[in-house]
DNA sequence: CATGAATGAGGCTTCATTCAT
DNA sequence: GATGAATGAAGCCTCATTCAT
């Protein structure tokens, strides 16, 4: 049928494109961005090495891709918050440890790191990081003033304290995974639950 | 004066590889472990690459010590905090302030996360990092124990839940200067002390 | 023609192969293992140093392979004197001028030689080159049972001892053309002959 | 006593001298002409890297001196066969076993085939190396054409011929103990004393 | 005479990227 | 669209040699 069709088929690049990101995805995972070569990630991509050429501009290129898809699914969970029912702190309570797993989760969280060191000497990674996180801290600090808060009224200020201070718990563990591979999900909600009411309720 | 310059002089040997030290961990900062090479590390040392190999074996090793350079004045935040007196809660309270601002600082963040990273893919690394940290944790859990503190009593398992969550939230603020550079100590403080409250407290 | 041109094709990496190993034992036999750069071979070889190692996994493993053809070779001519008919003394005998020649060939002896140097210092080297030699013993030994051998029965060690200075003689030619270079393949089987005789016939 | 005696003092200089060709010798030996590197030959040598190049202008000047030492060595052995009492054959059968023995010797001839692969490409050793040889020719025939010998009488021709061959058996010892080391002294002279007589009667 | 710290060219190898097919 | 052979700059490291002391 479409046999023809051969002057850009845009759902064909598209997979391409997907595809690409997929592997390399895996492959910066097990050997970190710099570990990983274009040889590796093609032949994972089940495509040719100068074929990945044709979908991205640089390898610099598929991480930044990356990171803007990793954007998408970190919406997705903040928009999951905001039309779950109940209040917000038990809301939160209830998506912790799921959260917790997310950031233990050796593989996830490796790449992330990666890409934060990226950023220091990468201005376009570090500019998509921090769009990224502003955008999350925008979304937060929205929950946070929902009816249903106990914290709606503070002043802006405090606010952004609190949400600082819950993101950096919740990604420090991304460094604790790897400083302290033992840690399990259920250890840290002992503590990190009490933390959460600590930080969604007025000091 | 130096009148006994010659004949192996390990002062100077020292002093040599405190350069390269420094030298290495202003490049592997800007740069990365990876984006620095040993030419720039040795045009920064003020020495030629050769010569750094008479002082490491190789780049790795060069990063090994740096990290072990590291755990020393890790050691002694933490001695300083023994030897303090009062509260255990507000000997940290107070020691707060410093601490924030040491994570929060550009240079040695940007540093630790890049070794970090480099855990992942560096056994060698990742073991030094990890004892490091298991004796942080030993420290920390000492603390935890002394008479005037106010969870001297509980059990194990709780004490190592509220360290690792401690310890996340400082280390997480390593990655909040990355993805928030406008964050102020002083903000931090605000949502950070309560928390601290928190976790030395009963809960 | 050539209409299979693309697509993984086995005979132009196999042509590959010999390109490099060609242009690696000219480099290697003006220059020596060690005195012949990857940047020399690969010019030579007409390719760029990095697509060298798309065939070889090293500079070793290249002058490895080069040993391993010269096997081949090596037997090839034991295989010409099993099939050949006649007496065995008489077979060795007219094979002799031609033996000569290639120990005398500038080019072959002075690769030979360097391989055997290099075996000093690099064990892998050692074992294929001893490997080869038993193999070439083994044979010449089955020449020397032969029906029409002049020695067919006389006891192991004997036939080794011959073996082995019947050997030294013709590799001891490869040393001679270095200390002697004005040496004809002429004058040397003036005196060769008459030893090769005594080492095939009975004391 | 001569404490102030310092403007040159010849006889130190050649303590010195000998000091280092000891010690490059053992090394060459060891690790080859490539793999010593002047670091190991100076702690060998019980003296700095620098001063070595008091006594040497270069690595090459090292190996170079070597080679003229053992001149002195080869030439000493005809000596002593040249004033040896008997017939040249028998002198020459009784001095056998020594010099397999020394040509089988692992680390001499290391160091020997090392110096013979580098006249390949270097041709001050390349001369040096053949001016020795020519001189243990012109002995050998010196030997040859004594009285007692049963070949004096023979053309040169046929003298050189004998010689070669003669020399280049001992010289393939060398060889053979790299590609054969179980090698006996003793299995050798079996074939090897036949030989002799072959080559030192006529045809 | 003697030291050893210091140099820097050059070696092997890797890998992101290009391009003929 | 797709391939994979080919490139070459750049990386880490070694080592003969020099020179201030």
């Amino acid at each position: 049928m479409n046999s023809k069709t051969r002057k850009q088929d845009p759902e064909l690049a598209q997979q391409r494109r997907n595809q690409v990101l997929q592997a390399a995805s895996d492959c910066f995972r097990r050997r970190g961005y710099h570990g990983a070569g274009m040889a590796e990630i093609s032949k994972t991509a089940g495509m040719s090495p100068g074929h990945i050429y044709n979908y991205f501009d640089s390898k610099e290129a598929i991480i930044e891709a990356i990171i803007e898809r990793d954007m998408q699914e970190m919406f997705s969970v903040f928009h999951g918050f905001m039309q779950a029912d109940g209040q917000l702190l038990d809301v939160m309570l209830a998506g912790c440890p799921n959260g917790v797993a997310k950031h233990l989760d050796e593989e996830k969280s490796a790449l992330k790191l990666e890409m934060i060191s990226e950023a220091a000497r990468n201005d376009k990674v570090a500019s998509l990081l921090q769009d990224n996180d502003r955008e999350a801290r925008r979304l937060m600090k929205q929950l946070m003033r929902r009816d249903d808060s106990l914290i709606r009224d503070f002043p802006d200020d405090e606010l952004d304290a609190r949400i600082c201070v819950m993101f950096a718990t919740f990604g420090g563990l991304m460094i604790r995974r790897t400083l302290n591979p033992e840690l399990t999900t259920e250890l840290v909600l002992q503590a990190l639950k009490p933390v959460l009411k600590t930080l969604l309720s007025p000091f």
